[in-house]
DNA sequence: CTATCTGCAAATCTTTTGCAACGGA
DNA sequence: TCCGTTGCAAAAGATTTGCAGATAG
Protein backbone atom coordinates (compact mmCIF):
# COMPACT_ATOMS: atom_id res chain seq x y z
CA UNK A 1 0.00 0.00 0.00
CA UNK A 2 2.53 2.73 0.88
CA UNK A 3 5.18 4.34 -1.92
CA UNK A 4 8.08 4.18 -1.36
CA UNK A 5 9.90 5.84 -3.98
CA UNK A 6 13.52 6.20 -3.82
CA UNK A 7 13.86 4.32 -0.58
CA UNK A 8 12.75 7.60 1.81
CA UNK A 9 12.91 4.94 5.09
CA UNK A 10 16.59 5.02 4.44
CA UNK A 11 17.17 8.26 4.01
CA UNK A 12 14.26 9.46 6.85
CA UNK A 13 16.41 7.90 9.55
CA UNK A 14 20.02 9.36 7.94
CA UNK A 15 18.43 12.83 7.31
CA UNK A 16 17.78 12.96 10.92
CA UNK A 17 21.05 11.67 12.20
CA UNK A 18 22.85 13.70 9.78
CA UNK A 19 20.86 16.96 12.40
CA UNK A 20 21.19 15.40 15.88
CA UNK A 21 17.66 14.47 15.37
CA UNK A 22 16.25 10.54 16.46
CA UNK A 23 14.18 8.39 14.06
CA UNK A 24 10.77 7.12 15.52
CA UNK A 25 7.79 5.30 14.18
CA UNK A 26 5.91 8.51 14.57
CA UNK A 27 8.06 10.26 12.08
CA UNK A 28 8.32 7.48 9.52
CA UNK A 29 3.88 6.97 9.43
CA UNK A 30 4.01 10.81 9.05
CA UNK A 31 6.27 10.80 6.02
CA UNK A 32 4.84 7.71 4.76
CA UNK A 33 1.16 9.40 4.69
CA UNK A 34 2.42 12.34 3.02
CA UNK A 35 3.19 10.37 0.09
CA UNK A 36 1.04 8.08 0.06
CA UNK A 37 -1.69 10.92 -0.07
CA UNK A 38 -0.16 13.15 -2.64
CA UNK A 39 -1.15 16.28 -1.06
CA UNK A 40 -3.09 16.64 2.34
CA UNK A 41 -4.02 18.60 5.23
CA UNK A 42 -2.62 17.89 8.58
CA UNK A 43 -6.10 16.12 9.40
CA UNK A 44 -6.22 13.65 6.58
CA UNK A 45 -2.84 13.17 7.27
CA UNK A 46 -3.52 12.54 11.15
CA UNK A 47 -6.64 10.05 9.84
CA UNK A 48 -4.07 7.99 7.72
CA UNK A 49 -1.62 7.78 10.58
CA UNK A 50 -4.23 6.88 12.89
CA UNK A 51 -5.19 4.05 10.92
CA UNK A 52 -2.59 2.16 11.59
CA UNK A 53 -1.18 3.32 14.79
CA UNK A 54 -4.61 5.10 16.91
CA UNK A 55 -2.20 6.65 19.48
CA UNK A 56 -0.77 8.81 17.03
CA UNK A 57 -1.62 12.20 18.59
CA UNK A 58 -2.81 15.07 15.99
CA UNK A 59 -0.19 17.52 17.80
CA UNK A 60 2.66 15.08 16.55
CA UNK A 61 1.34 15.60 13.21
CA UNK A 62 1.83 19.37 13.38
CA UNK A 63 4.81 18.81 15.19
CA UNK A 64 6.14 16.73 12.68
CA UNK A 65 4.96 17.89 9.32
CA UNK A 66 6.49 21.19 11.04
CA UNK A 67 10.17 19.11 11.35
CA UNK A 68 9.74 17.15 7.94
CA UNK A 69 9.47 20.62 6.42
CA UNK A 70 12.46 22.45 7.96
CA UNK A 71 14.73 19.14 6.94
CA UNK A 72 13.61 19.86 3.32
CA UNK A 73 11.84 15.88 3.02
CA UNK A 74 8.21 17.76 2.66
CA UNK A 75 6.81 21.73 1.31
CA UNK A 76 3.41 22.61 2.11
CA UNK A 77 1.21 24.28 -0.28
CA UNK A 78 -1.86 27.16 0.04
CA UNK A 79 -4.24 26.10 -1.62
CA UNK A 80 -7.10 28.82 -0.75
CA UNK A 81 -9.95 27.83 1.50
CA UNK A 82 -8.59 26.35 4.86
CA UNK A 83 -5.72 24.22 5.69
CA UNK A 84 -2.63 23.89 4.23
CA UNK A 85 -1.47 20.65 2.21
CA UNK A 86 1.51 19.21 2.45
CA UNK A 87 3.39 16.61 -0.46
CA UNK A 88 6.85 15.03 -1.33
CA UNK A 89 9.62 17.67 -1.78
CA UNK A 90 10.42 16.32 -4.94
CA UNK A 91 6.77 16.53 -6.25
CA UNK A 92 6.93 19.62 -7.82
CA UNK A 93 3.86 20.50 -9.65
CA UNK A 94 1.59 23.29 -9.92
CA UNK A 95 -1.81 23.72 -8.20
CA UNK A 96 -5.00 24.42 -9.92
CA UNK A 97 -7.75 25.25 -7.83
CA UNK A 98 -11.67 25.31 -9.10
CA UNK A 99 -13.06 27.80 -6.46
CA UNK A 100 -16.65 26.43 -7.29
CA UNK A 101 -15.77 22.65 -6.69
CA UNK A 102 -12.68 22.55 -4.74
CA UNK A 103 -11.03 20.08 -7.27
CA UNK A 104 -7.52 20.54 -7.30
CA UNK A 105 -5.49 19.91 -11.06
CA UNK A 106 -1.86 19.17 -11.18
CA UNK A 107 0.20 20.92 -13.85
CA UNK A 108 3.80 21.07 -15.30
CA UNK A 109 6.05 23.77 -13.23
CA UNK A 110 7.12 25.00 -16.54
CA UNK A 111 3.83 26.13 -17.25
CA UNK A 112 5.46 29.11 -15.08
CA UNK A 113 8.74 29.84 -16.28
CA UNK A 114 7.75 32.45 -18.39
CA UNK A 115 6.39 33.91 -15.83
CA UNK A 116 9.28 33.31 -13.41
CA UNK A 117 11.55 34.87 -16.17
CA UNK A 118 9.50 37.71 -15.96
CA UNK A 119 9.33 38.31 -12.51
CA UNK A 120 13.09 37.74 -12.05
CA UNK A 121 13.41 40.62 -14.16
CA UNK A 122 11.80 42.74 -11.44
CA UNK A 123 13.65 41.38 -8.77
CA UNK A 124 11.42 38.26 -7.29
CA UNK A 125 12.02 34.70 -7.13
CA UNK A 126 9.09 33.13 -7.71
CA UNK A 127 8.17 29.56 -5.71
CA UNK A 128 5.71 27.89 -8.18
CA UNK A 129 5.10 25.84 -5.55
CA UNK A 130 3.86 26.86 -2.63
CA UNK A 131 0.57 29.01 -3.67
CA UNK A 132 -1.93 27.57 -5.78
CA UNK A 133 -3.58 29.08 -8.82
CA UNK A 134 -7.09 29.38 -9.02
CA UNK A 135 -10.11 29.87 -10.97
CA UNK A 136 -12.98 27.68 -12.66
CA UNK A 137 -12.24 24.42 -14.20
CA UNK A 138 -14.57 23.51 -17.43
CA UNK A 139 -17.47 21.34 -15.51
CA UNK A 140 -18.15 24.46 -13.26
CA UNK A 141 -18.01 27.36 -16.45
CA UNK A 142 -20.67 25.98 -17.77
CA UNK A 143 -22.73 24.89 -15.06
CA UNK A 144 -25.63 27.22 -13.87
CA UNK A 145 -23.62 29.08 -11.23
CA UNK A 146 -25.56 30.53 -8.19
CA UNK A 147 -24.65 33.95 -8.60
CA UNK A 148 -21.25 33.19 -5.61
CA UNK A 149 -24.19 31.37 -3.06
CA UNK B 1 -10.23 60.85 5.36
CA UNK B 2 -12.72 58.68 3.66
CA UNK B 3 -11.41 57.89 0.26
CA UNK B 4 -14.55 57.91 -1.80
CA UNK B 5 -14.26 56.37 -5.63
CA UNK B 6 -16.57 56.66 -8.12
CA UNK B 7 -19.49 57.42 -5.41
CA UNK B 8 -19.60 54.52 -2.88
CA UNK B 9 -22.05 55.75 -0.42
CA UNK B 10 -24.93 55.92 -3.54
CA UNK B 11 -24.13 52.47 -5.16
CA UNK B 12 -23.75 50.78 -1.48
CA UNK B 13 -27.42 52.45 -0.63
CA UNK B 14 -28.67 51.03 -3.86
CA UNK B 15 -26.81 47.98 -4.94
CA UNK B 16 -28.75 46.74 -1.25
CA UNK B 17 -31.95 48.08 -1.80
CA UNK B 18 -32.27 46.10 -5.38
CA UNK B 19 -31.80 42.88 -3.50
CA UNK B 20 -34.50 43.80 -0.57
CA UNK B 21 -31.02 44.42 1.86
CA UNK B 22 -31.10 47.20 4.02
CA UNK B 23 -28.38 50.03 4.03
CA UNK B 24 -27.20 50.42 7.96
CA UNK B 25 -24.40 52.96 8.97
CA UNK B 26 -22.02 49.62 10.12
CA UNK B 27 -22.38 48.28 6.34
CA UNK B 28 -21.22 52.03 4.75
CA UNK B 29 -18.46 51.69 7.77
CA UNK B 30 -16.90 48.48 6.44
CA UNK B 31 -17.41 49.15 3.12
CA UNK B 32 -15.38 52.32 3.48
CA UNK B 33 -12.49 51.02 5.43
CA UNK B 34 -12.01 47.54 3.24
CA UNK B 35 -12.04 50.90 0.16
CA UNK B 36 -9.00 53.13 2.16
CA UNK B 37 -6.61 49.96 3.74
CA UNK B 38 -6.49 48.61 0.11
CA UNK B 39 -6.30 44.85 1.45
CA UNK B 40 -6.76 44.13 4.67
CA UNK B 41 -7.57 41.37 7.23
CA UNK B 42 -11.09 40.86 8.73
CA UNK B 43 -9.22 41.81 12.02
CA UNK B 44 -7.46 45.27 10.49
CA UNK B 45 -11.13 46.29 8.85
CA UNK B 46 -12.80 45.64 12.41
CA UNK B 47 -9.65 48.06 13.71
CA UNK B 48 -10.39 50.59 11.21
CA UNK B 49 -14.09 50.51 11.54
CA UNK B 50 -14.13 50.46 15.63
CA UNK B 51 -11.59 53.77 15.50
CA UNK B 52 -14.62 55.92 14.22
CA UNK B 53 -17.71 53.31 15.89
CA UNK B 54 -16.07 51.24 18.45
CA UNK B 55 -19.31 49.36 19.44
CA UNK B 56 -19.53 47.93 16.44
CA UNK B 57 -18.59 44.06 16.64
CA UNK B 58 -16.24 41.58 14.92
CA UNK B 59 -19.28 39.80 14.10
CA UNK B 60 -20.51 42.17 12.09
CA UNK B 61 -17.54 43.00 10.29
CA UNK B 62 -17.49 39.01 9.23
CA UNK B 63 -20.86 39.08 8.27
CA UNK B 64 -20.68 42.22 6.46
CA UNK B 65 -18.07 41.12 4.62
CA UNK B 66 -19.28 37.77 3.59
CA UNK B 67 -22.38 39.80 2.21
CA UNK B 68 -20.26 42.80 -0.01
CA UNK B 69 -18.69 39.72 -1.24
CA UNK B 70 -21.53 38.14 -2.16
CA UNK B 71 -23.15 41.54 -3.97
CA UNK B 72 -20.00 42.18 -5.68
CA UNK B 73 -18.55 45.23 -4.10
CA UNK B 74 -15.67 43.56 -2.41
CA UNK B 75 -13.66 40.31 -3.09
CA UNK B 76 -11.00 38.39 -1.29
CA UNK B 77 -7.87 37.09 -1.71
CA UNK B 78 -5.67 34.57 -0.38
CA UNK B 79 -2.32 35.68 0.78
CA UNK B 80 -1.20 32.14 1.77
CA UNK B 81 0.11 32.58 5.23
CA UNK B 82 -2.98 33.48 7.74
CA UNK B 83 -6.19 35.32 7.18
CA UNK B 84 -7.72 36.17 3.78
CA UNK B 85 -7.76 39.84 2.85
CA UNK B 86 -10.53 42.01 1.30
CA UNK B 87 -10.58 44.88 -1.09
CA UNK B 88 -12.48 46.51 -3.36
CA UNK B 89 -13.60 44.72 -5.99
CA UNK B 90 -12.82 46.94 -8.63
CA UNK B 91 -9.23 47.38 -7.32
CA UNK B 92 -7.75 44.63 -9.35
CA UNK B 93 -3.78 43.43 -9.28
CA UNK B 94 -1.67 40.41 -8.82
CA UNK B 95 0.04 40.21 -5.08
CA UNK B 96 3.42 38.51 -5.05
CA UNK B 97 4.29 37.87 -1.83
CA UNK B 98 7.62 37.28 -0.27
CA UNK B 99 7.52 34.29 2.38
CA UNK B 100 10.64 35.16 3.90
CA UNK B 101 9.49 39.30 4.88
CA UNK B 102 6.05 38.94 4.05
CA UNK B 103 5.86 41.90 2.28
CA UNK B 104 3.29 42.17 -0.37
CA UNK B 105 3.87 43.78 -3.86
CA UNK B 106 1.03 44.60 -6.41
CA UNK B 107 1.59 43.97 -10.00
CA UNK B 108 -0.70 44.75 -12.72
CA UNK B 109 -2.72 41.76 -13.64
CA UNK B 110 -1.90 41.62 -17.26
CA UNK B 111 1.61 40.07 -15.69
CA UNK B 112 -0.78 37.16 -16.09
CA UNK B 113 -2.41 37.41 -19.53
CA UNK B 114 -0.09 34.82 -21.35
CA UNK B 115 -0.38 32.76 -18.58
CA UNK B 116 -4.25 32.80 -18.32
CA UNK B 117 -4.56 32.33 -22.13
CA UNK B 118 -2.52 29.43 -21.86
CA UNK B 119 -4.53 27.71 -19.52
CA UNK B 120 -7.74 28.84 -20.97
CA UNK B 121 -6.83 26.62 -24.10
CA UNK B 122 -6.72 23.53 -21.33
CA UNK B 123 -10.35 24.81 -20.05
CA UNK B 124 -9.20 26.15 -17.04
CA UNK B 125 -10.46 29.99 -16.55
CA UNK B 126 -7.75 31.63 -14.39
CA UNK B 127 -8.97 34.26 -11.58
CA UNK B 128 -5.94 36.23 -11.50
CA UNK B 129 -7.04 38.25 -7.84
CA UNK B 130 -7.96 35.43 -5.74
CA UNK B 131 -4.54 33.99 -5.20
CA UNK B 132 -1.32 35.28 -4.44
CA UNK B 133 2.00 34.08 -6.01
CA UNK B 134 4.68 33.70 -3.47
CA UNK B 135 8.36 33.76 -3.84
CA UNK B 136 11.08 35.85 -2.32
CA UNK B 137 11.59 39.45 -2.93
CA UNK B 138 14.93 40.82 -3.84
CA UNK B 139 16.59 41.93 -0.30
CA UNK B 140 15.37 38.34 1.02
CA UNK B 141 17.19 36.69 -1.78
CA UNK B 142 20.49 38.31 -0.55
CA UNK B 143 19.76 38.11 3.14
CA UNK B 144 21.64 35.41 5.11
CA UNK B 145 18.55 32.78 4.68
CA UNK B 146 18.69 31.11 8.36
CA UNK B 147 17.75 27.72 6.66
CA UNK B 148 14.14 27.80 6.72
CA UNK B 149 14.21 28.74 10.57
C1' DC C 1 -45.30 47.12 12.17
C1' DT C 2 -42.37 43.48 10.42
C1' DA C 3 -38.50 41.34 8.74
C1' DT C 4 -33.83 42.31 8.62
C1' DC C 5 -29.63 43.40 11.29
C1' DT C 6 -26.78 43.79 15.14
C1' DG C 7 -24.42 42.73 19.52
C1' DC C 8 -23.29 39.47 22.82
C1' DA C 9 -22.07 35.05 24.46
C1' DA C 10 -20.97 30.69 23.52
C1' DA C 11 -19.74 27.07 20.38
C1' DT C 12 -16.46 25.35 16.79
C1' DC C 13 -12.34 24.49 14.59
C1' DT C 14 -7.50 24.70 13.88
C1' DT C 15 -3.04 25.17 15.62
C1' DT C 16 0.22 25.98 19.46
C1' DT C 17 2.26 25.47 24.03
C1' DG C 18 3.59 23.61 28.74
C1' DC C 19 4.84 19.74 31.05
C1' DA C 20 5.66 15.14 32.77
C1' DA C 21 6.56 10.61 31.12
C1' DC C 22 8.71 7.83 27.49
C1' DG C 23 12.25 5.93 24.71
C1' DG C 24 16.13 6.22 21.10
C1' DA C 25 21.15 6.14 20.71
C1' DT D 1 22.03 7.75 31.22
C1' DC D 2 20.75 11.85 28.68
C1' DC D 3 18.13 14.57 26.02
C1' DG D 4 15.03 14.56 22.16
C1' DT D 5 10.13 13.20 21.49
C1' DT D 6 5.52 12.18 22.53
C1' DG D 7 0.81 12.41 24.52
C1' DC D 8 -2.35 14.91 27.03
C1' DA D 9 -4.62 18.87 28.51
C1' DA D 10 -5.12 23.42 28.17
C1' DA D 11 -4.37 27.79 25.80
C1' DA D 12 -4.77 30.69 21.95
C1' DG D 13 -6.61 32.50 17.78
C1' DA D 14 -10.02 32.72 14.06
C1' DT D 15 -14.58 32.21 12.50
C1' DT D 16 -19.48 30.76 13.12
C1' DT D 17 -23.96 30.31 15.32
C1' DG D 18 -28.13 31.07 18.36
C1' DC D 19 -30.90 34.31 20.13
C1' DA D 20 -33.12 38.47 21.94
C1' DG D 21 -33.32 43.21 21.29
C1' DA D 22 -32.66 47.17 17.99
C1' DT D 23 -33.88 49.39 13.69
C1' DA D 24 -34.54 50.30 8.57
C1' DG D 25 -38.17 50.91 5.49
Amino acid sequence: MTAYHRGVDTSLRSTLHQRGLRMTPQRQLVLDAVCDLGHATPEQICTQVQASAPAVNITTIYRTLDLLERIGLVRHTHLGHGAPTYSEQEHQHVHLVCHSCGRITEAPTDLLDELAHRLRGDGFELDVTHLALSGLCTSCQHAPQDDLA
